[in-house]
DNA sequence: CGTGCCCCTGACCGTTTGGTCAAATGTTTT
DNA sequence: AAAACATTTGACCAAACGGTCAGGGGCACG
């Protein structure tokens, strides 16, 4: 919609530099948080030239938001209705902690967003989320009625998947701070723990 | 440690007022997004009043953690050892369930403050925090042991439950606007699904 | 080799920020 | 009622903020 096609080589590098910072910055302090001056400095360039590419900071942050809900919602489209149902939901499970893992500043920026009533992109929330969770929910319910799964409420269980596989990211600092240093990789624990978590809750 | 006595009434009750206001302007901007001049405003007072009661806004803040820890971990040493352990950890789920029910603005301000690096109390989380959960941890571990509960990481174990619990309030907008307006309590439902959970993963 | 355009920057602007201070107003004590 | 103390405030400040702008470099293409 606000698509902005890049002219030349060096507008997209820099475009992409820019929203790499950005997304660097906001992440750690949310919006209002944040600063242009710190968003220049990672970035390794001055002040008026971040507003060359981008007309405010809040277009920075639009922009991030914009490019990040496709990539959030990808593991849940990908969910296959025809599927083994068990298979589908650990695998969903298993996608979304690695994206967890692999891009814990875009789930913290969602998180910071969220966090802070989410004007931002509530429409998004109420619109396209909440049609594909509806859609998702459908699914799940029909393979309980099936019996081809133990019978839950599909929507607190999305909401659990959501809720376990961000707060390895969201939470990094605590859940490192309480298993103390040097131990093996948290994300590789949370695998096998929330593989074996949704076999006993979803077998039948 | 940095207790500040209360000499007199009208003290106390500007401190809590001024602590509520911070509490509801943190929680929702994080410490670097909120102002003196909001917090004064929600307290009703003049900033320079805020100014005399506290040294800095940094000071609020830091009131303000320093008084939450305790909350927040009293579901946790409620945890008797020497109970029934699938009944004592399903009701801590439930307390702590109750709590981010009816103390969410506390849970924002926790999560907050962890996304953003958590600087102004990683040394809690590494020592008290930690203590806490380790004995914790040693305690369902010889549940598991025992065969009294299905074997578990009971670091993953504690780390879901904080998870699932919190994200009702810290996400609670996401949640709404999922589910969409008019149904029941978000609550009620994630309690008895928390409930059916936890009962079938720990049930040996 | 110059002309035109894209890229970049130092200097600057108005506003907001956290915080100070002297003075005014309450309140308590004697 | 006056002295002593606690509370409150308008005016103010330096720094940091998001953003602007005129102009200077660099690069492509004739």
């Amino acid at each position: 919609m606000t698509d902005t096609p890049p002219r030349t080589r060096i507008q997209q590098r820099n475009r992409e530099t820019i929203l790499g910072a950005a997304l660097e910055v906001f992440s750690q302090h949310g919006f209002r948080g944040a600063t242009l001056d710190q968003i220049a400095q990672a970035a390794g360039l001055s002040k008026p030239n971040l507003l060359y590419y981008f007309p405010s900071k809040e277009a920075m942050h639009e922009a991030l938001l914009a490019g990040l809900m496709d990539t959030w919602l990808a593991p849940l489209r990908a969910l296959d209705p025809g599927g083994e149902p068990l298979d589908e939901i650990l695998g969903y499970v298993h996608r979304k902690l690695l994206l967890s893992r692999d891009f814990p500043r875009e789930s913290r920026l969602f998180a910071n967003e969220i966090l802070q009533g989410a004007e931002r992109i509530r429409p998004t929330l109420e619109g396209e989320l909440k049609t594909l969770v509806d859609q998702t929910a459908a699914v799940i319910s029909g393979w309980a009625r099936e019996g081809r799964i133990a019978p839950v409420d599909p929507y607190h269980l999305i909401f659990s998947i959501w809720a376990l596989t961000q707060h390895y990211a969201d939470f990094d600092v605590q859940v490192r701070a309480v298993l103390g240093p040097g131990k093996d990789d948290p994300f590789d624990g949370a695998d096998r723990y929330l593989a074996t978590l949704f076999s006993r809750l979803l077998t039948p």
